[in-house]
RNA sequence: GGCUCGAUGGCAGAGUGGUUAUGUAGGGGCCUGCAAAGCCUUGCACAGCGGUUCGAUUCCGCUUCGAGCCUCCA
């Protein structure tokens, strides 16, 4: 079996993946809160889980991916009220765009898609058995965690308690017994959504949805959990706490085995933020660019990395597919068998933490020696081309299509090939300065032809 | 101030204690009537300074610079 390898941020190391349950590997990566169109750094993140998900897919029998919707929080409520909407239309509206833009990226929907709300029962009990076990307290209508109860706070980020107090920038809310502490539920007014407990009317505090959600959709200890560097601090750290104090144990690793955090995206070397008018909204870049154009951009760097968003980088990853889509044409005719796998060395690659460059470079060296391949070299070029393609999430087109071959949206076919044809006579005449001429009319109507061994055939450009 | 992670050729981007990916852009060539596409070829990259070593871009330390987190964030 192929040893699959990932960095884990609990201990900040490459490791082995052994699953909890061979038989049934369990993923929960922390999904969007839906208050807007999700942008190129959450379809990173989904990207990431889907690819790490499609790989043990291919190496164990059973995997179940979650991968939450959080339809509650304080930034949905602010959308609500200056909207002066229902919180649900916004919720319900921004999820579905969502799946259809992460569905244009390739990504497979997660096997369970969580909702904050329809779990709220769930964070309730959670509460409860903190509050019992001593490890939060109820204050002026707020439950709080107690940090200092959990003796292994911070293990996740390397932080200890002491210096996050000293470097601590925020004011400390009266209610809090220790500065570090953190609100598992808080009051709601009458015209803010919530819901009642045993605390009175309010709602979760970020955080404890991740907990109830994951223990609840895939129990725990689960294999893999995942999402943004920038989860780890305060996100993670707090749903570890929550997690393990709530069954009284000690080790992070109660809760989930290994922490996987992909890198940030930048746009144009500059962090994407609402004050730089730099986000960049996948829903948007979908009407200039082919999803599959966005997922090779996404992937063209290590997950870990941080990837610069740039108009270069999207224009070399349309280069690049334009290139293999011009080799799937080359071989068109090549049948290949309907199981296909990934080939081995683009496999391992992947199975080294996800090593996607290295992948694609595997890719690139197979396809070197196109034309002085033999058949057998050809039906392989071809599958490893489409079973690559499959667990990269490109490659997905036909090439026809992709290429534009046969297709103008200015000039009918009819048309086009009538021009061909005179120019293929005034070539035979020798006469190449009409021959050219026809080229050039046809290149300002956004034609570009390719004069082959018998014929000449045509695309848009 | 504390905690992470980085610094590789024009650009993008892996990797390695000695043979120096891959892509893209550029130079040269082949093919073509000319193109387009493709192919071949080329390029003395590993931030700086010390250390370890027979040998370091790769390991260690320091410096400089960059990104992120410590506040909502994927």
């Amino acid at each position: 079996m192929t040893k699959l390898y990932i960095y884990n941020s609990l201990g900040n190391q490459k490791e082995e993946f052994i699953p909890i349950d061979s038989s049934h590997v369990r993923i929960y990566a922390c999904g969007p809160t839906v208050y807007s169109y999700a942008h190129i750094g959450n379809a990173r993140m989904a990207v990431v889980n889907d690819l790490l998900t499609k790989i043990i897919k291919k190496i164990y029998p059973k995997v179940t991916y979650v991968s939450n919707i959080t339809d509650i929080d304080d930034k949905i409520i602010k959308t609500s009220q200056d909207l002066n909407v229902p919180f649900k239309q916004i919720t319900r509206k921004f999820e579905k765009i969502y799946n259809e833009d992460m569905i244009n990226l390739g990504v497979i929907k997660p096997d369970i898609q969580p909702r904050a709300t329809e779990y709220i029962s769930d964070m309730i009990k959670l509460i409860q058995k903190l509050i019992k076990n001593n490890n939060a307290y109820e204050k002026d209508k707020h439950v709080l965690f107690h940090v200092p109860s959990f003796q292994k706070y911070g293990e996740l980020s390397g932080r200890n308690r002491e210096e996050q107090i000293i470097g601590s920038r925020v004011e400390v809310a009266p209610f809090k017994k220790d500065p570090t502490d953190f609100v598992l539920w808080k009051p709601s007014a009458n015209n803010v959504p919530g819901w009642d407990s045993p605390w009175g009317y309010g709602r979760p505090g970020w955080h404890l949805e991740c907990s109830a959600m994951s223990e609840k959709t895939l129990d725990i200890p689960f294999d893999i959990h995942s999402g943004g560097v920038d989860l780890i601090f305060p996100h993670h750290e707090n749903e570890i706490a929550q997690s393990c104090a709530a069954h009284k144990n000690n080790n992070p690793k109660s809760f989930a085995k290994y922490w996987v955090h992909n890198g940030f995206v930048i746009v144009d070397g500059e962090k994407m933020s609402k004050s730089q008018g730099n986000i960049r909204l996948v829903n948007d870049l979908i009407k200039s660019y082919d999803g599959e154009v966005l997922r090779l951009t996404l992937i063209s760097a290590h997950y870990r990395q941080p990837l610069n968003w740039t108009i270069s980088a999207i224009n070399q990853s349309k280069n690049i597919l334009d290139k293999f889509y011009r080799t799937l044409k080359e071989l068109e005719k090549i049948e290949i068998p309907d199981k296909i796998d990934i080939p081995e060395k683009v496999f391992n690659a992947l199975c080294d933490d996800m090593n996607t460059p290295q992948a694609l470079a595997e890719l690139n060296k197979i396809i070197k020696n196109l034309n002085t391949a033999s058949k057998d070299e050809k039906i392989f070029i071809k599958s490893s081309i489409i079973g690559a393609g499959n667990i990269l999430g490109i490659f997905q087109k036909n090439p026809n299509e992709w290429l534009n071959y046969g297709r103008s949206e200015i000039l009918d076919d009819k048309t086009v090939n009538k021009l061909i044809n005179e120019r293929n006579k005034a070539r035979k005449n020798k006469d190449f300065k009409k021959a050219d001429e026809i080229r050039e009319k046809l290149k300002n109507k956004g034609i570009e032809i390719e004069d082959k061994e018998n014929e000449t055939i045509w695309r848009s450009i």
